[in-house]
DNA sequence: GTAGCGATGTATCGGGCCGATACATCGAGG
DNA sequence: CCTCGATGTATCGGCCCGATACATCGCTAC
């Protein structure tokens, strides 16, 4: 999962380890609160020795600061590394629709086909219906066996299913329709600057907007 | 974590492991939909060497089925586990606060004191509190900065946060009035059966009303 | 000036937990 | 008779986490 996090960042632009960090902080901060070196950097490794992404040392004309004394390796990902991306990106396994691989998914889905976001939406639906299911269950079937205190976090866990399931049907209806997400709760009016018409192309767009430096 | 939810269920009564993974996931199934046997066994063989539990073969004359050829190990709690539960209970780490580790110890409020009841509650505030701040941080500074898919990732992982913090202070408030919980979204309207006053004794009352034979 | 402090930065280690897998028994139905 | 699904115990490789260690930079305060 992280895999397909790390990626997909360093396909924006090259990074080091400590940045790549805030950066997945930002994004997934729905998902996971940090992630932890311990985690990033044997991650990093792996995806080096897979060949999907080279690190090497800062060049000295690199931002401002740094007399490069030690390390400060900066991660860029290859042509192998976008390919394995795009894999990740389009299939989906029973780990997609779990709670960190999904998100980890819908965070990209800018970068996504729509019939894989169709189906991963779906699949999500899915997963969440049958939590939803198993709670009620347990509600109506078990309810006189639990205590009040077991009982109430059910409630609660079934009305955030409730909430979710509500969540991705509305998601799905605007994918069928061809809108873009957004302006579903309102409440920041945020101006969503890029691709709010989204034409959606086939797969892996090479991105758009934001000017950055794919390769020399 | 599992450990603390392993000994809270063999407090009430001994079993074996297919039917504590059971139990396990109809108690937690707001937060983890199914403990792995490959997390179970390790963590029960664990137990069993630091001498919180007893494994023993069951005896023939149990239940209906088996004559007994293999397994159906039977574990039971010692008196050293139900320290270690009550300890595990009542002291409150970091972990205390995530999502697992919160769903574990709520799911056995009703075996805690208030007063650390209303630690749990208020420390876990204090963490959902943090988490909702950094999204709303990310939502206005980093907005322009994030495309439409993310954005809308973070506003329903922000509704969820102001939700959950809405019901953590509603549980909060009850603990103080002295009220038992429940009666909060009401859409179920099923008996609850016991404990509905609930005295609240000190910790770790020894069961009430369900027959259970503890030992033969 | 220099001493401390917090942010930046790279890296490893032990351990918890998961999914996949293997193996074995039992009752019910074709 | 024989397969199928539920019950049941157990291990293995692998991901990920928290704790820990170490090193540099820029700032403020003494």
């Amino acid at each position: 999962m992280l895999e397909l996090a790390i990626l997909g960042l360093l396909q924006e632009t090259p990074m080091h380890g400590y940045e790549l960090r805030k950066e997945l902080a930002t994004k997934l901060g729905t998902i996971r609160a940090a992630i932890s070196y311990g985690t990033l950097y044997p991650t990093l490794k792996r995806l080096k020795t897979a060949g999907f992404i080279t690190e090497s040392a800062s060049d000295p004309s690199m931002i401002p600061p740094m007399t490069s004394k030690r390390g400060r390796v900066v991660y860029k990902i290859t042509a192998d590394g976008k390919e394995r991306f795009a894999d990740l990106l389009a299939q989906a396994g029973p780990e997609t629709y779990d709670d960190a691989g999904f998100g980890v998914h819908f965070a990209f889905f800018s970068r996504t086909d729509r019939a894989t976001r169709l189906r991963i939406l779906e699949g999500r639906r899915r997963r969440i219906e049958e939590r939803r299911e198993g709670l009620r269950d347990v509600l109506s079937r078990a309810a006189g066996r639990l205590d009040a205190y077991t009982l109430e976090l059910q409630r609660h866990g079934l009305d955030a299913c409730e909430r979710e399931v509500r969540w991705l049907e509305e998601l799905i209806t605007n994918e069928r329709s061809g809108r873009a997400p957004a302006a579903s709760a309102g409440s920041f009016d945020i101006p969503t600057a890029e691709q709010s018409p989204e034409p959606v192309g086939g797969d892996a767009p090479p991105e758009k907007p934001r000017p950055h430096q794919d390769r020399p």
